[in-house]
DNA sequence: TTCCTATATCGTCAATATCCGATATATAGT
DNA sequence: ACTATATATCGGATATTGACGATATAGGAA
């Protein structure tokens, strides 16, 4: 019923996003070539390009991810790192198993 | 990753969709006014009137709700009864919950 | 300031989704 | 056979999404 809900799903409903989050879920696993430590999220250039995307592309995919509140982003620099949110995530899982 | 997952996702991207399972949860609530006995289903033009869209616009919206497998339908005489796949459904909110 | 890198945003196009009315199909009743 | 009802499918109009390259913005380095 209320609208965060429905951008999660929708922001779910692509399979690049949701291989995006399962990324971020081991970035060590991942993105073990990143420079910066991984400690603050993973930086929007490693997603690029293991997305095979192209740059601006990819942009939007994490903007929609985190416009549905699942990702959290941290600018260092010129730099952007990315992150799951797990508390939505989970509140997400939690309220589909009821809702459903 | 498999494709059942994308097609299960995608049909619950739609608010419509996700109302109509809703609606299918609990039907003595929703379908009061169902001439034939709830035991089978909801028939289709039930949740037409309800959904309040055209008759083929809801027809779309159910058969792409049963191609992902979240609902089952029964032809009887020349009304389609359309019920909840508990099963699938309870998979589907394992599995997101697994895979998320 | 100028240059380089990193990211977001814009403009455009193609693909997909959503809606409708009209029509096809199937069943039931007369 | 004919008519009425229930549902699915078709064709088309519009909206949304997803992709790209180009450009804007912001930060760091020279």
């Amino acid at each position: 019923m209320p609208d965060d809900f429905d951008d999660i799903i929708k922001a779910l409903a692509h399979p690049l996003r949701r291989d995006i989050l399962q990324w971020l879920k081991e970035p060590q696993r991942y993105f073990p070539q990143q420079y910066h430590s991984l400690e603050n999220g993973v930086c929007a250039g490693q997603i690029d390009q293991r997305a095979g995307l192209s740059q601006s592309t990819v942009s939007a995919h994490l903007a929609t991810l985190q416009k549905a509140g699942l990702i959290s982003s941290q600018k260092v620099g010129q730099w952007h790192f990315f992150k799951r949110n797990e508390p939505a995530i989970r509140a997400f899982i939690e309220r589909i198993g009821q809702q459903l």
